[in-house]
Parts: C-alpha cells; sequence; structure tokens
DNA sequence: GTAGGGTTAG
C-alpha cells in the first residue's frame, strides 16, 4: 500500500490513520511517524512506503491502522507527568495502561514517574516491557537507581546499554558522588569520550558535596585552561567552593567574572556569592550583593539572614527576618533556623518566643514548604 | 509543544 507524502502540510493520511503536526519540514513529520510506528503496541500492521526522493531510508515503515491522533499522545504524557507530580502514581499507571498507543517520551515519563514516586519495582518492569528503549530510558533508569542508592544496579545497567552518550557518563558521574564513591567519580570523568561544561560542573559540584571544594577549584582552573566556559551553573558550585575554603581571593575575581557575564542576577549566584561573603565575613559586600536588585527568593534573603548571623551580627539578622514579612517572602524552615539562633544569641528572650510560636503553630508542612521555595526561587 | 546530565540559604 503506498501513500504519498505531501511536503508543508499540516496533516495527511497515511492509511486509516491520519496523524496530525504542527511541523512543516517533511523529516521532522517524517521522525515523527517513524516514532510512532516504531512505539506503536498493535500486532496488526500494514506496511506503508513513503515515495518522497527525500526519504529513501524510511522506504518501509508499518502504520497502525487504529487511529490515535499524535496530540492525543501528547497531551496524554502531560497528564502522567502531571500526576506524577502529585504523587498520583496509580492515576498515572491507570492512564498508561489504557493507552492503545505509546511513544518512547510517554514510556520514558512514565518509568521516571515509578522512581520519583519510590516505586522502584514498576519502573523496572516498564523498563523490560518497552519495546523500543532509547538512550534517554537508560538514563532515566540509571538515574531513578542512583537516587535511590542502588549503586550497583546503576552501574550494570550502565555497562549494559548499547550506546552511552555523553547525558549518560554525566549521570553516572554525579551518582557516584551522591554516593560517596568519589574516586569511581573521577575515574569514570578521565574515562569518558568527551567532557562539557555540563561533566565539568558535575565534578565541581560532586568534590563540594564530597567535602573536597580544593579539589573543585582546582578543576574549575583545569576547566578553563582547557577553554571551556563556564556557565551561571558552574559559577554557583565555584562561588560554593570558594566559601567553603574562604578563598577571598579567587571570590572576589570570580564575582567581578560573574557582574560582567550578567549572572548576578541569577538566585542561584546570588544566594551562595552572599553567603561566600559571610564566611570570609566581610559583611558589607554581602550587602552590597544584596542590594543589587529586589529578591522575592527566600533563598537570597535567608543567605542574608545567616550571614549576619554567622559574624555575630544578630540583631541585623532579626531586622531581616523582621523584612522578609514586610516585603511579602515567606520564611521557612532555615529562616527560622538562623532567626532563632540570633534570638539565643543575643538572649532576645521575648522575640525568641514571638518567632518560635509562628515557626511551630501557624506554619507550613513540609510539601507546602516545597511549593513555596519553588515559587520564590 | 512532551522524556535523561551540572546550581543556592540552613
Amino acid at each position: 500500500m503506498i501513500r504519498k507524502f505531501k511536503v508543508e502540510q499540516r496533516s495527511f493520511d497515511i492509511s486509516r490513520t491520519t496523524l496530525h503536526t504542527k511541523v512543516a519540514k517533511s523529516t521532522r513529520c517524517l521522525t515523527v511517524i517513524a516514532n510512532y510506528v516504531k512505539q506503536s503496541t498493535f500486532a496488526e500492521y500494514i506496511p506503508v512506503t513513503f515515495d518522497h526522493p527525500k526519504n529513501q531510508r524510511l522506504n518501509e515503515a508499518f502504520v497502525s491502522p487504529n487511529k490515535l491522533s499524535y496530540p492525543d499522545i501528547y497531551s496524554c504524557t502531560k497528564r502522567i507527568q502531571g500526576y506524577v507530580r502529585n504523587n498520583r502514581l496509580n492515576d498515572a499507571l491507570k492512564l498508561f495502561e489504557e493507552m492503545p498507543v505509546r511513544d518512547a517520551v510517554m514510556w520514558n515519563s512514565m518509568i521516571k514517574g515509578c522512581f520519583d514516586c519510590g516505586n522502584l519495582e514498576v519502573g523496572f518492569k516498564l523498563f523490560e516491557e518497552m519495546p523500543e528503549r532509547n538512550v534517554v530510558s537508560w538514563t532515566t533508569m540509571i538515574n531513578g537507581l542512583l537516587t535511590h542508592g542502588r549503586t550497583e544496579a546503576a552501574e550494570q545497567l550502565f555497562r549494559e546499554m548499547p550506546l552511552k552518550d555523553e547525558a549518560a557518563w554525566n549521570s553516572m558521574i554525579y551518582g557516584y558522588f551522591v554516593n560517596g564513591r568519589v574516586e569511581d567519580a573521577v575515574r569514570l570523568f578521565h574515562e569518558m569520550p568527551s567532557r562539557s561544561v555540563i561533566s565539568w560542573s558535575s565534578m565541581i559540584s560532586g568534590f563540594n558535596q564530597a567535602g573536597k571544594s580544593d579539589d573543585a577549584l582546582l578543576l574549575f582552573k583545569q576547566m578553563l585552561s582547557c577553554g571551556v566556559r563556564p556557565t551561571s551553573v558552574t559559577f554557583s558550585s565555584v562561588i560554593t567552593a570558594c566559601a567553603n575554603v574562604r578563598n577571598l581571593h579567587l571570590g572576589v575575581e570570580i564575582h567581578g567574572h560573574v557582574v560582567k557575564l550578567g549572572y548576578l542576577s541569577d538566585t542561584y549566584v546570588t544566594a551562595p556569592l552572599i553567603t561566600f561573603y559571610a564566611h570570609c565575613k566581610d559583611i558589607d559586600s554581602c550587602c552590597k550583593v544584596f542590594k543589587e536588585k529586589m529578591h522575592i527568593s527566600v533563598v537570597v534573603w535567608t543567605s542574608l539572614l545567616t550571614g549576619y548571623s554567622l559574624n555575630c551580627k544578630h540583631e541585623e539578622a532579626l531586622e531581616v527576618f523582621a523584612d522578609m514579612f514586610r516585603f511579602g517572602v515567606l520564611p521557612n524552615q532555615s529562616s527560622f533556623t538562623s532567626a532563632l539562633n540570633s534570638c539565643c544569641e543575643v538572649e532576645a528572650s521575648d522575640r525568641g518566643k514571638e518567632i518560635n510560636g509562628a515557626a511551630s503553630e501557624n506554619f507550613l508542612t513540609r510539601q507546602d514548604q516545597r511549593l513555596l521555595n519553588k515559587e520564590g526561587a
């Protein structure tokens, strides 16, 4: 059965199935079809030939006679992800199982959902059942296992995976750090065929987590000498490393680069920069960084609050805490921890009682706080 | 338009 394929057309017929796509380019359309066809779980297929001259490689393909348009797969994938975000794994699985057709994105989203909701067995089962695993499927599994401390199982999959791209290597490296296997991470970093800024940033952040910020900074210098350009994400970790080792000189230098590159407005850069100056006992610079703009992030506010607290400026810390309320920034557990600490230090017992009351009585569940933090970040 | 890799306070 031969069907003509027209370029620059929004929808087209193949057999009795209609596929809709917004993509005008024929090759992109065909990729969509190819994925659709490959992932289809139907037993009954109708062979189709695409006879556009550009598509010689796709001469033979099979299309399911049942109808399910591509946008349906897209929207159901979105719904599955939404269920997972709300920890409703069973609803996600039910929808997934009801789908007559699934593509790789849907499979991978569902597998990730199982790990995110802590159901490793179902995640494994789906991975086994999945008809056409791609490199993302393998990496999703590896990440899921690593975040649940199943390092050996992740290693095994990493060995078995037929094609490792850079993201897969990066996942395994970072996962080693998370699970305290620093030497293995370093070994893998040297073994990997090509390294991007993400690989370097993973290492820098990993060293920080392992309490080896000296090594993080050494690696950062090495990264620069290799001509790799840091991103704001890299700077975030590097500034944290400077704070950890109290390297004022390097931190100030990096601060300069951050300003030049326009990264100072990035919350993930501002907060560690404030912490860095606080650790280096330069509270004026803390304020200067903070006052660069109006912040709504509770993390940035808490950096300043803790910065004052660290430098024994407890009255000022409590002022910051009060200002948070005035500016509509809702403090979280960390903010309360610092503020209470300052209260104890200045023996401002009345104030301390006040804050303690607010923290214990009206305050929020952990989930609420997480949501608020996300919004504030 | 959808899936996997690195970031912040305590």
